[in-house]
Order: structure tokens, then C-alpha cells, then sequence
DNA sequence: CTGAAAGCGCTTACAG
DNA sequence: CTGAAAGCGCTTACAG
């Protein structure tokens, strides 16, 4: 391993000069800058992380927490591995690198007393366990925080254009004749509001084409898994059998709940359309193929990135940054007459 | 931030004594014992990770690969996303924390640059590019690697029974009286030879039925993905229009498959059955649920834990790891007459 | 523009 | 069992 004082004995120059150089901070002579940077390459001169990070205070380095809540089945999420693949390209390229954090750390060290012992200096809170207090403590103790998931009081969230799109999901839906449009809600979680947002973007949609709003036609799914989306449809169908097409709050709800319908003798699209949300890939493997929002991971994956950098240098507006979604036709919406 | 020398000023002890109590590393005495120990929890005194790596030559930092080869259409990989999970759990309880490596860190350095750079002590490589320059650097420098994906020469991997597994799945369409059964396979590489050695195994089944061989029946996929699925079926079905079943090498190349199938009007799995193998989410979500064969995601990571920390600690018998996998009956397979 | 010196927080022989 | 001292590799005022 070659060090600063190598590159010194080398080059004849201090270390106080060779470090100027390197670090591009402070005057230094041309010849002396030429020389050093000549014998850095040479000798393969690393910086040490370590000591340098002592010195600076500073980690340059970012920690990610992804929880699998729904670990028995340890199905993967459609969403958190795209944006996290994103994400990391956009904060490398300033100089973080990325820590996977663990609730095993060490054997049961918490989240914060992790991100203190690595000194981190910002975190992703990208998939956590709903209401957390572990990720309450953290934010708690002023590590800079940006949310992908959950609203967190006093962070900032990055989430998409909720409302918006489903209003026009089901606008796309009254656009193909239908009005008896059911809407299969995911979990109503006050700071995960996916649900809800997306239920009011369902209620705008049919108020805008004067429909009337029935709560009968809204069933909400236990959770947002494939048995959920089945047992939701079953009991939405027994009250309103006459439902041509139904919106739902996420692809796998959708998926669960076409099943059911195939399950009773229902064709899809021809007697009941389908509009889901996320875009996952289940979406194009189901039959038919889903019309769907989808979520696009780069553009929330930069947004966090940019706001948590942001948030770690000072400049800490407290946002809620909204990201569109594209709308995607597939083979699940049928023209009705 | 409270320091060592801080906590010797508070008990009255030396740096010396305090740091040879808190590493419970060398002789001290009951008292200054209890006394420094108290005095730590009092104050929040928390090891500064930087001095502490920097003095020990030791990050207690492990670095994992995911790269996204079809970054495209940025499916999310079916299996990686859980080895990671428990991966992460497993190498946690021994101290060691992830740091999730990338090609764009610092714009260009290299894994290998960034692993030197943080002093990265071993490397779990989950999934790479086919065949990367830039793994071969990393695993050519001699910080200690597991595969998890390709073989790479002179590394361990741990990757599951592929042929015993394929060939159970097969005898299990003979089993129902199946006997035209044909493979699709995806790409055949050398260093990642899931369809090579599920190949193996179907051949394997078949021959131990006294059921001819026919190369034929098999069609490799130029790819991994639904619409490989989709072509390869196409062709072998040109080819073969007689076959009553479909082993597959992956659940997506198998759902592509079926979509092709159901396009041209057969049934499944009245008119072709069908074995998968991973055990995909989409697995569940496609019409009908497919038969396949369950890739235990703990087994894997827990193997490759134990391996890397073997191999970290001087340990490093080269070896291939054999991982056992589950089969999952579901409603893909039709028993014939 | 350049260097000597002190410092970061921690660890490790080495004496006592 | 305990402490003074030197060291890790790097950075930062401070003189010159």
C-alpha cells in the first residue's frame, strides 16, 4: 500500500504539498503538480477512505433501507429494485457510495446506532415496515432522510402522481362506455396513501363524467398481495354483480381479483375490464395482458437522489415531490357497445 | 461526539486502559472495568468506525454485485432481490454491513477501485454481467469473492441442483403418462449453465424411461425473457407439433411459452402441459399456476454467507455448493388419457 | 508556492 | 493491571 509520505519521499516534495495536490485544494506550483500526480499514477496511489474520512468528518456514503414486510412469501417488490438500480447510479456519480442497511447489524443494533457507528450521511427510506420506530428514531436524530415510501412527518417524500393518474385511469375506462366501475382500494394507511389518493382520483373521475359515486362499488383488499386482490373481487362482485370493469390500486390486487372472476365464468375484457397501477411484470404475464400506470423508477429514483443530496447539504425545504406516471393500454379494457 | 480520551478524563484511567475495557481486549481490573463501562453508556460513547477500521486494517465491510444486464425493460430479477435480503441478515449478525457496488461510482472508478478504496474485505457477486473484464479484475486482485450466479474460475459458487431437479421435473411429466415432451432452454453459457444443466437432467429423465432422446425437441431461447419464451415456442412448435408437454428452463421463458400456445388456441394443460423452474412470482399469477421448482432463496444466501466468511478468513477452499431445490406442484400439468 | 508541526480518534507494543 | 509514547495515513492552520 502506498501512502502520502511514499508519494513524498518520491517526488522530494512534503506531504503537506502532496496532499494540496491531490486534493486539488490550495496553491501548488505546475511542475509540482505534474510531478506528483506523475508518481500517483504510477505507484497506483489509492487515498485511504479511512484516514481521509476521519479528517473530513465525512462518509460519502449514503445507507438504503429496504424492509420486506411481506417476508413469508418473499415475493419481490415490482418497484424498489428498479428505483434502487437508479438511484445508486445517480448518487455514485456524486460520490456516494450506497450502505445496505440491516436490522441483523451486529446482532439487533438499531438502524441509528448503524448509521452512526458508519457515520452516514444521508439515508433512502425506499421499503420500511409500516410505522417503523426504528425509522422514527432515526429521522428523530436529524440524519438527513428522504422517503420513498411512506409519508414521515418532517421528511421530505418522493411519490408519484397518485390522484392524477387514477382519474385518468378511469376516465379511460368511462371513455369505453363503461359506468358500473368498481374500485379494489389496497390497505387505507393514513401515511402510506397510495389507496386513498388513488381512490379519490377515482371518485374525480366519475364526478366529472357525472356518474354517481357509490362506496358500495369500493372494496377494500386486506393487503396488497395476490389472495388479497381474490377475496376483495369475490366480495365486491357478491354486492354488485352488474360491475362491467374495475379499477384497482396496484397490478397484483388486479391480478388476485381477475383470477377470482375467471374462477366464476367471467371473461376478461369482454365482461369485466381491468385498469391496474405500477406496472409490474405480472402485468404482461397474466392474460389478458394489464392496462396499467406505470411507474417510472428513474424519474423517482433521481428525484430522491437530488432531494437527499439537497437535504444533506443544508438545504432542507421540507417536500412532498410528486413524479408522473405514463399510462400504459394493454389488452385488459374492453370497448362496450 | 465523545471520544476515548474523553471517557479517560471522566474515570480517571488512561487511553490505554479505556480502549483495552471497551475491546475486551487484554487485562483489566474489575473496577476500572465497571467504572469505563458505565461511563460509556452514561455518555453514548460510540466507537468512531473510521480510527477504529484505519488502526485494525478492517472495514467489516462486505460488497455485493447487482447488475441489471436487461436493464431495458428493468424487470426485477425473481430471485436476487430475496437472496439479498437474507444474505444481508446473515453476514449482519457477524458484523458486517453491505456496501452495494456500482460501475458509476465516482463516475468510472471501478468495482475494483471502489472495493480498494473502501477497503472492502469480500464480495458477494449475485449477479453480473455475463462474463464482466471488470469482475475478472475484482476477482484476479485476490479479495476474497462468491458467485452466486456464474461460475468463475477460481471461486466458489453456490448455485442449485439443476439437473437432479430437471430431471425430477421431467419424470414427473412421464409419471403422467407424458412421453412427447419437449425443452425449452434458455441461453447455453459456459460460466452460467442453468440451461445446460437443466438440459442435462431432462435428457437424463428421459433416457431413464426408455423414451428416446430427440434434439428436436429441444429449442434454446436467445434470451431469458417472455418474448424468448414466446419465439422459442413458436419454433419448437413448428417443429413439433405433437409434443403434450413443455419443460422449461425459467418460469418467464415457460408464461412466454404458454402466451404463444394459448395464442394458437391450445389449452393448457389439456392440450400441453407445463414444468417451469425458479419459482417466480409469476408463477402464481399466470393462467394456470405453473409447476415449478422453488429456488430456496435462504439456503442460497445462508451458503453463501458461510462461504464468503470462509473464505475472508483464510479459509478458501475452492468449492461448488449445491443448493437443494423445492418442487411445486400447481395446475400446469395434465395427466394424459 | 512550500514545509514543519499539530491534530483526528483509536490501537499497540513496551515498560513498569 | 496500568500508563506514556509512538504510530496509522491524512488534513489543516500557520509560518516562511
Amino acid at each position: 500500500m502506498v501512502t502520502i509520505s511514499d508519494l513524498a519521499k518520491i517526488t522530494g516534495y512534503s506531504v503537506s504539498t502532496v496532499t494540496r495536490v491531490l486534493s486539488h485544494n490550495g496553491a501548488a506550483n505546475q511542475e509540482a503538480e505534474e510531478r506528483i500526480l506523475l508518481a500517483a499514477r504510477l505507484t497506483g496511489y489509492q487515498s485511504d477512505t479511512f484516514s481521509h474520512a476521519e479528517q473530513k468528518r465525512s462518509s460519502k456514503l449514503i445507507g438504503i433501507i429496504v424492509e420486506n414486510e411481506s417476508r413469508q412469501n418473499e415475493m419481490e417488490h415490482p418497484l424498489f429494485g428498479g428505483i434502487l438500480d437508479a438511484f445508486r447510479d445517480h448518487v455514485g456519480k456524486r460520490g456516494y457510495d450506497i450502505l445496505y442497511l440491516s436490522k441483523s447489524f451486529n446482532s439487533g443494533m438499531s438502524y441509528m446506532e448503524d448509521c452512526r457507528y458508519r457515520n452516514v450521511e444521508g439515508i433512502l427510506i425506499a421499503n420500511s415496515v409500516y410505522d417503523d420506530p426504528e425509522v422514527a428514531d432515526l429521522v428523530a436524530s436529524g440524519i438527513p432522510c428522504v422517503s420513498a415510501a411512506e409519508f414521515i412527518p418532517g421528511i421530505c417524500t418522493v411519490v408519484c402522481e397518485n390522484t392524477l393518474s387514477s382519474k385518468k385511469g378511469v376516465a379511460h375506462l368511462i371513455a369505453n362506455g363503461h359506468t358500473k366501475i368498481g374500485y379494489i382500494a389496497g390497505p387505507y394507511q393514513v401515511r402510506s396513501p397510495a389507496a386513498i389518493e388513488r381512490g379519490e382520483g377515482y371518485k374525480q373521475a366519475l364526478k366529472a363524467a357525472g356518474i354517481t359515486y357509490d362506496t358500495k362499488r369500493i372494496e377494500k383488499a386486506e393487503q396488497w398481495e395476490l389472495d388479497a386482490g381474490y377475496a376483495a373481487c369475490e366480495k365486491l362482485f357478491a354486492r354488485c354483480p352488474d360491475l362491467t370493469a374495475v379499477f384497482c390500486a396496484c397490478d397484483t390486487l388486479a391480478v388476485g381479483a381477475m383470477q377470482y372472476l375467471r374462477k366464476i365464468g367471467k371473461r376478461i375484457p369482454e365482461d369485466v375490464s381491468f385498469v391496474g397501477f405500477d406496472d409490474a411484470l405480472i402485468s404482461l404475464c397474466c392474460h389478458p395482458s394489464l392496462t396499467t400506470f406505470r411507474q417510472n423508477r428513474e424519474k423517482i429514483a433521481c428525484a430522491c437522489a437530488q432531494k437527499l443530496i439537497d437535504v444533506i447539504n443544508g438545504n432542507d425545504e421540507y417536500e412532498i415531490v410528486r413524479v408522473p406516471v405514463d399510462f400504459i393500454e394493454r389488452d385488459s379494457v374492453a370497448r362496450l357497445n
